[in-house]
DNA sequence: GCCTCTTGTCCATAATATGGACAAGAACGC
DNA sequence: GCGTTCTTGTCCATATTATGGACAAGAGGC
């Protein structure tokens, strides 16, 4: 898969999207984009207002902040279905949830991107809601991440941080703690985050892989980190990777 | 709005995209993907393999069609909210639903097409299903369209039939029917087409203004032809025109 | 007032996307 | 089998297109 050439500009753009793509409702400021993209301010400049145009991209009133525009949405409905994934690991959830009694996640992995695809709120009532459905992240900012990271094989996990490396900047990280963060899950067995996103919370996050062995998506759960003391922890971690075989299973089948 | 330019590519990948949205999941193969959007076949080919390159298309394996991929509705989900529109016109739909007993669709203009974006099954038992949310047709092919034609200032209107022309044809339509159709429209009030695009289906629309009096959307019944005569089709389209204007004064407060 | 941040625009230039021409595969008829 | 007519895929010289340095103009802080 040498890259197809004669096609920078639409290559660009994707990237422009998929960085807005993070910015959710609120959308991204120019100057964020041109830092995540690593491209020119004119040459961002350009594409967002032609994506403007195109109705790809919206721009806020107040704010001047870029965001994913109506057609998106529009152009995904060509594709009706819930993805596979989310059918096959709905028992699983549902499960794991009841079980743990925290938020669970599921998130998928997207180019260099992880995305959050469900979550599921648990019985105990103080919960972590900070990360919604729809949520992306640069890979290994999160514990999901890392755990995706962890899964494959390290030359592709290193190309990938190193793609990020412009980002983690805004989630203030950095590469080599990212690196030593999915050394430590490759030895755990899953990813951890004993400071989560959000103060005062921790995450534990399992990988799934898809049957030709390539880490999909990630199993976590979030909550306040008290709650998830070591004892805990190893229990949580349990049946994460018991619903992640199961997951994996379901699958391949 | 001088279309701005240093983006030539970028138009024209959008351009594909929106072609290959109207194909859903079967997806278009790559000959009409030509004919449809004008432009030299190395020029689209090459523009569809580096969206498949980047996970915005697929390629179905058996027929080499190609579709909107996994990607699109993954940014879709940056914007979680469902459209506007569509709460305002709920109760509309559901009370001309009871009302009719026929297959109810609220249609939205895009561009130059036309997408469905909500359908409501009625009492009777025979029901037209086979347009479904997240179809996606030219601007004129379906009383949906011929509605939302009908409803604008009529250079506007001449401007996209134009551009639509070429893809006409796929649909058995061309510029003279579709013209003498929208100026029926306006005479009646109402889009009509004795013969839908399912055989032995009649269709009535009518159209949807927003308060800048640029027409929206439309609220089409389709049903067998039989059940569609003059005594009733003059019942439905008030029924339809009644909630059309009550969907425009919602939209508006 | 000044400074610093952001976003927006211009235009000469180089690099990029273009499309004519050619090739190969698939489906059909005979 | 062979010819015909579809389709999709590739090459590469060319000119058109996208690029980004430089400059400008707002917006906010102090």
């Amino acid at each position: 898969m040498e890259p197809r050439q004669g096609a920078q500009a639409i290559r660009r753009a994707l990237a422009v999207l998929r960085i807005l793509a993070a910015g959710r409702e609120d959308g991204v400021p120019l100057a964020e984009v041109v830092r995540a993209t690593g491209l020119t301010r004119p040459t961002v400049h350009r594409i967002v207002h032609v994506l403007i145009e195109e109705g790809i991209v919206e721009r806020h009133g107040k704010s001047g902040r870029y965001a994913i525009g109506n057609q998106v949405p529009e152009l995904a409905l060509a594709r009706p279905r819930p993805s596979r994934l989310l059918i096959v690991a709905n028992p699983s959830l549902q499960r794991a949830s009841a079980e743990i009694g925290d938020t669970l996640f599921l998130t998928v992995r997207t180019g260099n991107d992880t995305l959050c695809v469900d979550r599921r709120i648990g019985v105990y009532p103080i919960q972590v809601l900070s990360i919604e459905v729809g949520a992306r992240r640069p890979l290994g900012v999160s514990s999901a991440g890392v755990a995706i990271l962890a899964a494959m094989p390290a030359p592709d996990a290193r190309k990938i941080i190193a793609a990020n490396e412009k980002r983690f900047e805004a989630y203030r990280t950095d590469v080599a703690t990212v690196l030593g963060e999915v050394t430590a899950a490759r030895r755990l067995g899953y990813g951890m985050r004993e400071i989560g996103l959000v103060q005062g919370t921790k995450s534990i996050s399992t990988w799934i892989k898809t049957p030709d062995g390539q880490p999909a998506a990630a199993m976590t759960v979030s909550a306040v980190r008290t709650r998830l003391g070591p004892r805990r922890e190893q229990e949580v971690a349990e049946i994460l990777l018991r619903e992640a075989r199961m997951i994996e299973q379901a699958i391949g089948s």
